[in-house]
DNA sequence: AGTATAATTCGATTAAACTAGAATTATAGT
DNA sequence: ACTATAATTCTAGTTTAATCGAATTATACT
């Protein structure tokens, strides 16, 4: 995994709407949750919720299938595990204890 | 933590020249590392440089002491470990076991 | 005092992100 | 066919980020 996609993905979580809505997503689990759904817990304009899924969507961070009218948004666990692990060990390599401490 | 916090803090790593930095300090430990050289491993300019290190400063990820000419830089700790934390437990409460699997 | 080095701040430009109303597409139900 | 709902795409305005040369500040050395 290039430290490019890695900051791609931070940058997308970076964002107050996207991140709360990222949060949404992982207590979901793995049913997820409608768009619709999702514009009701954050109460923010639909084609602005719909351009930041689109942007968590460009990171590979969340996948969306279509149920009848209701796009289904899901956590891609895989991903969001790339980060988490570049995080602990590639970026924090052999200084582990001042993070675990 | 708010998670407005934690979203600026993931928006400021979420960039390839910070996160690049990011890294660079965390394995340089707590001997931290002077601007120059992070500049010499970079390899752009001290300006752009500078900008980085205060988008960082402003998220709390790093500190900055002077010695002598040399301002030396250091990652904050508690400030990382509290988006680990957040991304790992307040994020992914009750589902831990996709993300661990 | 004069010079050199480290690093920031200033200033200006370019590029990208954010927001949201309006229009559109897609599907379901009657 | 018509209507309603879900969601995106279009369009445009506003704001914010990124870049970097030039000027400035701060410190050290001789």
């Amino acid at each position: 995994m290039k430290l490019e996609n890695i900051a791609h993905r931070l940058a997308e979580l970076g964002h107050p709407a996207r991140l709360e809505t990222f949060r949404l997503l992982v207590r979901a689990g793995y049913q997820g949750l409608p768009v619709k759904d999702i514009q009701t817990h954050l109460g923010i304009p639909q084609s602005t919720l719909s351009h930041h899924l689109a942007h968590l969507m460009s990171a590979g961070l969340i996948s969306q299938t279509r149920e009848g009218r209701v796009l289904r948004c899901r956590v891609e666990y895989p991903a969001i595990k790339e980060v988490l692990d570049f995080l602990m060990h590639d970026c924090c390599a052999g200084v582990a204890s001042p993070i675990l401490e």
